[in-house]
DNA sequence: CTGAAAGCGCTAACAC
DNA sequence: GTGTTAGCGCTTTCAG
């Protein structure tokens, strides 16, 4: 069933039938509610090609997810974003595409997206300090909105992020009233923007409070269990050991957990751990857990927002250009029981 | 640069360009080398949309995902999974789609994909015992690939699956072995085809050495940490209480070891756990890890194997019908440290 | 081997 | 208000 099928059943142009169905005004409503009920009985879809070709516009939305041997960018904080993204998308009739290549192929893929014309506009995933994918979709003129920022990308441009600096601000100072100095930071890979910015609340909120942040007490990786349990081993073996520990995971902050558990510290009372991140879903707050400043539904949360901002973005500028839009999250600031004050006090 | 302005700048027809780009035979070489060198020159991309339109083929595969309020399947696995069919089909031509769908919403999607004509198939995510999106795809006529199996569902279809009995039932004699002989199953949502399938393999496996199912160590329920936890906890505190645990995932396994540190318990001494499930990416094997049954790279494995399975069916299914596929993953068997031998012997 | 012409199903000027 | 007509950019008969 097409629309000339339609239109012949009701014994009207297509076009009448196409503007009843897309609301179009200057349709009678008598015809208008005649159609509707027609299309409805005869369940008829308009062919998504055939309405993508005439209109120019793909409605669809892509993400270029990179699979990189270095480093996994496909993790469970990216699920929940998506998921959220794509409730936007499915609720405003865009289709969610997705690109999963390898890191190199980038680039390519963003221009192949672009010439194909099978998007009209994309989310730009886990940006760097310094990001050159950015100007790269300027070039193309292809709308996107960044999740996070890139610092050291000059001009505007659209983002949804979380307040990385104050969250990590708050967290530290959190720590210094509770009495520790010698606290530690185990960041993500801080060539990403979002570990950059931890990382300079952590200094901040030090600094303000008159500490001079340690090098040996701020490591930066990928963020894995392995990678808090390591650090961990290795800073508790050196003198001017930490009394509590900053991470930016909550996969970090369970290998501190094991850390201390083997070397026979107790939670909350010889150190302290404090994390920054989501709750990662299944790992329902136990109670025992580090703070969380994230959770799952403020990703999912994030999600949606990228993709609204998004989506007017493209609507808009349809017509005019549209001036860059933000938006700064301030995640909620969770307590939990594997922080005390320092042993000294 | 359209195929019209390519022909016009060649000199040719956008017919012979057409086909030059496409592979047809009656294209003499010369002209075949001089289009192709064009393109390439102009950087022309065919329009994704003209060519659906034309063709009546999306050149797109569906994922339907389901967002349910119940438990949460975008969960790591599936993420994995999606990364190796999504290479697949970056590899092959194919757009990947993904609709993000409220659990309730899903026959409409389907529905809808199908007659919107936005897909040329599907995969079928997280498969219930008895699941009737399967006999909607059959009316539907969509072809489609079942990531896992449906055990009560009729007739024949394509499918690709880990071997969850066999796994089971290595776990369990390896406990069995161990000279175990309380064990305890803590497993996911028994109406999800995987679970009951590990079901079976554990049961199948206590029978074949003569020893009885216990209903009080068996837990079934969405797999999160805390699952781990509260059931290790109330399995220990009853009389019989199990000096195994075998785990369908590896934040249950996590739980479970919580429970028993808190309780003074040593792990591999006191206690054994097994686990099956994907390493979660981030949390690399730290060896003090419980034994895993499937890692990470064989999800995303299983994602690429599922896709190629669909993409053949679709290319094949062009002429003629095509017999349903199946593919049956032996994961391998992973040993850590934390089992040992039961505490009696 | 190459080209002309007719669509694929829809939208959008432009008439009426 | 409604219909006519001409595309959107490609593929695919059918001639030559």
């Amino acid at each position: 069933m097409n629309l000339k099928d339609l239109a012949e059943k009701l014994k009207l142009s297509p076009t009448t039938v196409s503007r009843a169905l897309n609301g179009y005004p200057e349709v009678s409503e008598a015809t208008r509610v005649k159609v509707e009920e027609a299309a409805r009985r005869f369940n008829y879809r308009p062919n998504t090609q055939a309405k993508r070709l005439a209109t120019g516009r793909a409605m669809a939305i892509g993400h270029v997810i990179p699979i990189s041997t270095q480093h996994e960018i496909v993790n469970p904080v990216f699920a929940d974003f998506i998921a959220g993204a794509g409730e936007v998308y499915a609720r405003s009739g865009y289709d969610f595409l997705m690109s999963i290549v390898p890191d190199a192929d980038q680039d390519r893929t963003y221009r192949e997206i672009r010439s194909k014309g099978s998007v009209d506009g994309c989310i730009l995933h886990g940006p760097l300090l310094s990001d050159p994918r950015i100007s790269l979709l300027r070039e193309l003129r292809l709308p996107f909105v960044v999740h996070g920022r890139s610092t050291l990308e000059a001009g505007p441009y659209s983002w949804v992020d979380m307040n990385n600096i104050r969250a990590f601000q708050r967290a530290t100072e959190f720590l210094i009233d509770l009495g520790h100095r010698r606290i530690a930071l185990i960041n993500g890979i801080e060539t990403m923007d979002f570990a950059h910015r931890r990382r300079l609340g952590f200094e901040q909120a030090l600094a303000a409070r008159g500490l001079v942040p340690n090098p040996a007490l701020m490591a930066s990786g990928e963020m894995t269990e392995a990678q808090g349990y390591d650090e961990t081993m290795a800073m508790l073996a050196r003198p001017g050991a930490p009394t509590a520990f900053l991470t930016s995971s909550l996969l970090s902050a369970m290998g501190v957990r094991r850390a201390l558990v083997e070397l026979g510290l107790v939670l909350g009372r010889d150190v302290s751990i404090v994390t920054h991140d989501d709750d990662l879903s299944y790992l329902k707050n136990g109670g025992e857990y580090p703070i969380f400043t994230a959770t799952r539904s403020s990703v999912r949360d994030a999600g949606r927002r990228c993709a609204r901002m998004l989506l007017r973005q493209i609507e808009l500028g349809q017509k005019a250009p549209v001036p860059p839009a933000f938006d700064l999250l301030d995640a909620p600031l969770i307590v939990g029981a594997s922080t005390g004050p320092a042993p000294s006090i």
